[in-house]
DNA sequence: TGATTAAATTGATATAGATCAATTTAAATA
DNA sequence: TATTTAAATTGATCTATATCAATTTAATCA
């Protein structure tokens, strides 16, 4: 019989919020225990492999995504092929954003990758039912801005040394901020992501990190994990010279 | 008897929504006209000078602001005294963000100013009564949020050329879009500011603008108006050389 | 209106970071 | 485990933009 289990996909409908291992940090933390059912029908669940694109700038969005588990890289493309990354993301960030334009950019998975996926409209109906969702979003979103806008600043004004000291210091934040080890740090990253990011080359992102390292400012574990010297990292970070 | 004009303040209390110059293209223009009343008690207006800060990077962020009247810039300072601006702000534009936290940059008249005050709980209030409101914060603010996107994409990727040449089109977009002529634009900044803007030297700023004359793809009309050949600076973005 | 101050332009030079190229190291795969 | 492929590092050189400095033009003020 199972009448309602499988009135309206496969994603476990009612049930997947019950049990999601994102919401401690996605903008529907807010959400009370006895409305999840509810919820949980506007959206459903995907996966997707290392490396695939979630979708493409230009395409026509008509999705708002909460990634679930893994990591997503979002990024812009310019004609001539150079990339310019926004965003690593981690689980609990949404992105593809609440609005009915062209996607801006591109999302790509940084291995497996578990999303949400909400049709706008019927987050749209949603949240004119649930106005403490819709305020935390915005909230959410306006921190978002905040932290473009701090990038703006770092990408315009910094030397490379600072933007990448700055850069470590971030993950080191984030980390400290979801419950991970603050300290050694691990960049999930290439190099040349990094470099992406940071709107810099590969061969400067190698060479100022080489010169961390000889001043020993920070110790690589291994190619992919840093033991970061906050002090000295920190006072880079306001050194005039 | 006066029994309800003077009993907030001075600021016309309940009719200064109704008179709004800004209201068409402020986030509060989705509020009817029955409501106004309600609505215009939980702001006051200001008037600020030329060249007056509303806010300083830093200090304790209260306070909501919504663009009535002028110019603001909006900018971050660093140690060593550089500026990375972060918007030149327009009637209808707000700052000062939702959210109750640090002011992350520094707000600047350019020219006289007069600005809506909102009081971060009193507006948190209201937004509760009003999910409409709310929504319609959410999608602008979604919106600033993808310009910021942009603008780290265009600073971290593209040459000082390409930069001023994105500057311009942006202007005359903007102006059309609240119905000002496209055409001739006005710079309402100095060089410097342009240059704090882009990312740039104010030197670099103006090398630039006059191989942009001599090229003869924009045109002054005098030292503040420039006329813009469009097709020749769209192509000048698409070109690979 | 002339004097003062600020903004913009232009030139000469320096330099941070890009580009091109080779090598080393690490990761993936047969 | 050896082989292949990709990522990271390092070197040599170039170039776009910054810096320093002088001049011109425009704006402000007495």
């Amino acid at each position: 019989m199972e009448p309602r289990r499988s009135e309206k996909n496969n994603n476990y409908s009612e049930i997947k919020c019950l049990h999601c291992l994102a919401k401690a940090h996605s903008f529907c933390k807010c959400i009370a225990q006895d409305k999840l059912p509810d919820f949980s029908k506007i959206s459903s669940q995907k996966k997707f492999k290392d490396r695939s694109y979630i979708f493409l700038q230009g395409e026509k969005n008509d999705y708002f995504y909460n990634l679930v588990q893994g990591n997503v890289k979002i990024f812009k493309v310019f004609e001539d092929g150079r990339i310019q990354i926004l965003g690593f993301l981690y689980p609990g960030d949404f992105f593809g954003l609440y609005s009915s334009k062209n996607f801006s950019y591109t999302a790509e998975c940084i291995g497996e990758v578990t999303c949400c996926i909400f049709n706008h409209k019927d987050l749209d109906a949603y949240l004119d039912k649930n106005i403490e969702l819709t305020k935390h979003l915005l909230h959410r979103t306006t921190n978002e801005l905040t932290l473009m806008q701090d990038r703006v600043a770092i990408i315009g004004r910094l030397s490379a040394r600072k933007r990448i000291v700055n850069f470590f210091l971030n993950i080191s934040s984030q980390r400290k901020r979801i419950g991970w080890q603050e300290n050694p740090i691990v960049l999930p990253m290439t190099r040349n992501e990094m470099a992406d990011y940071l709107g810099l080359t590969v061969e400067t992102v190698s060479r100022e990190i080489s010169k961390l390292k000889s001043e020993e400012i920070i110790k690589m574990v291994d190619s992919k994990q840093v033991f970061l010297n906050k002090p000295l990292l920190e006072s880079e970070l306001s050194n005039n010279s």
